[in-house]
DNA sequence: TCCGTAGAAGTGGTTTGACCAAAAATTTAT
DNA sequence: ATAAATTTTTGGTCAAACCACTTCTACGGA
């Protein structure tokens, strides 16, 4: 992971160094000196007792910055010695990226993460668990057939889940799991599923459909086929969005 | 990963709560207690003054272990309020989990996630990643001549990691350093590492020498083949170990 | 009885000033 | 010049307050 310049709380969208708590203003401002160059890796930024007379604040507001800015990656704390600046600038992430995954690189990530579990699941999944992805196959068309596309969409995610189980793999499931997750977590991601939602009627269910036809079949290699170009779709509606 | 999410500072290599300082030490206890499910998402903790007489420290010093909580993504803080655990759609947190992944497991995935990641790397690398990718190697080798294999593992770890960060793809990136981390942390894993250092000489320097080669070749089939093959090594040798 | 409001209680935020241990710089002795 | 002893600097921790804001509670009016 890189790039951990979020100082501020999870769902607090503010201007830098606008924040109420003042530890959290001034380790923002730090963090911009670091991000802009004018603190450079390696250099020893003044001591705590200097800074808080610099800023005006007392030495255990600053230290509560500095925590901050090592928690987050951007310096190094040598008790005894000083505080050192480690990450070099990432302004062109820093910006207009987030420190967390955007969708396209979830998207990415799915492609090759899931075409591979479509592959082994191929090889080792159960009759049983064939049946339940069947029922899920099922249910996803009658929900898509009634318009209900925001249901729809949580058949979608059992039945990845279910063919991510599906490996044998807990390492490639709990993977797997992880990139919905963050799905569901970013904002963006979330304001794509939104709009394509009403664009169109629901999960693709063709492509659901081959899917486990190559499943059912233990075709691993159709399997992944199938898996990334439907995984490749989705991300295809994502770009176009993103042209608009 | 967030990530960036880990409490402790970037280089110490520390068992967990074994820091010197304090406040770190606190913030891995409470750590703990969330990913193991202990304090579940939404739980509001005990306030400063309750932590502070429980861990038997000064509020000072939980405020800074709570603000490393925070800042790592783990905790959400409300000022008036209290301190709020956050449901956290994090790698970090099933790191613990019971069901941790099994060496095995660890291994196939590494083979398919770091395989696609070689193929990616190969387009996408740059002229100064290949060359810090070529002191990498080096190192290894020396290290290995002379005999110091544990030493040589470390870049071996950053070799595969750098791979990892040439794809521009953070989620794959973070998923990577996840599964490596798991390798780290699980006993069986080490275990396995341990014998087989004995065994060998320490990482398969032709092996990697193949993989940079494709890489410097923009080669993604080869880079992707060198990979797995390599990985497959690997797995071999703990296969092999198992049998005995 | 119900409901809203004023007050009390609780919580994190900040300040001050002090002392400690370890690292770094300086002085001293060899 | 070098090594050892000493002083200084630096982060780490503790303590006791006080503030602002949130949350709870109990009172009083409808």
């Amino acid at each position: 992971m890189n790039d951990n310049t979020h100082l501020s709380p999870a769902g607090s969208r503010q201007t830098p160094a606008s924040n109420s708590r003042l530890y959290l203003q001034i380790a923002d401002k730090l963090a911009q000196q670091i991000n802009a160059g004018e603190l450079k890796p390696g250099m020893r930024l003044p001591a705590e007792r200097d800074l808080a007379q610099q800023y005006d604040v007392s030495r255990q507001t600053v230290r509560e910055a500095l925590i901050a800015l090592e928690v987050s990656g951007l310096v190094d704390i040598r008790p005894g010695s000083g505080v050192y600046v480690l990450q070099e600038a990432s302004l062109k992430s820093s910006l207009l990226a987030e420190n967390a995954p955007g969708p396209l690189e979830i998207m990415e990530a799915r492609l090759l993460l899931e075409g591979d579990a479509a592959a082994l699941a191929a090889e080792r999944i159960s009759n049983e668990e064939l049946l339940k992805l069947k029922a899920y196959l099922t249910q996803m068309i009658s929900l898509v057939a009634q318009q209900r596309s925001a249901e729809a969409e949580t058949f979608d995610g059992k039945f990845h889940q279910l063919i991510a189980s599906a490996t044998r793999n807990s390492a490639l499931q709990s993977m797997i799991e992880w990139l919905w997750a963050l799905r569901e977590s970013s904002e963006l991601s979330q304001l794509f599923a939104e709009k394509i939602r009403r664009q169109v009627a629901g999960p693709n269910i063709e492509a659901h459909e081959k899917i486990y036809l190559c499943l059912s079949r233990r075709d691993a290699a159709g399997a992944k086929a199938a898996m990334q170009s439907h995984i490749a779709q989705v991300t295809e509606a994502y770009v176009l969005l993103i042209g608009e």
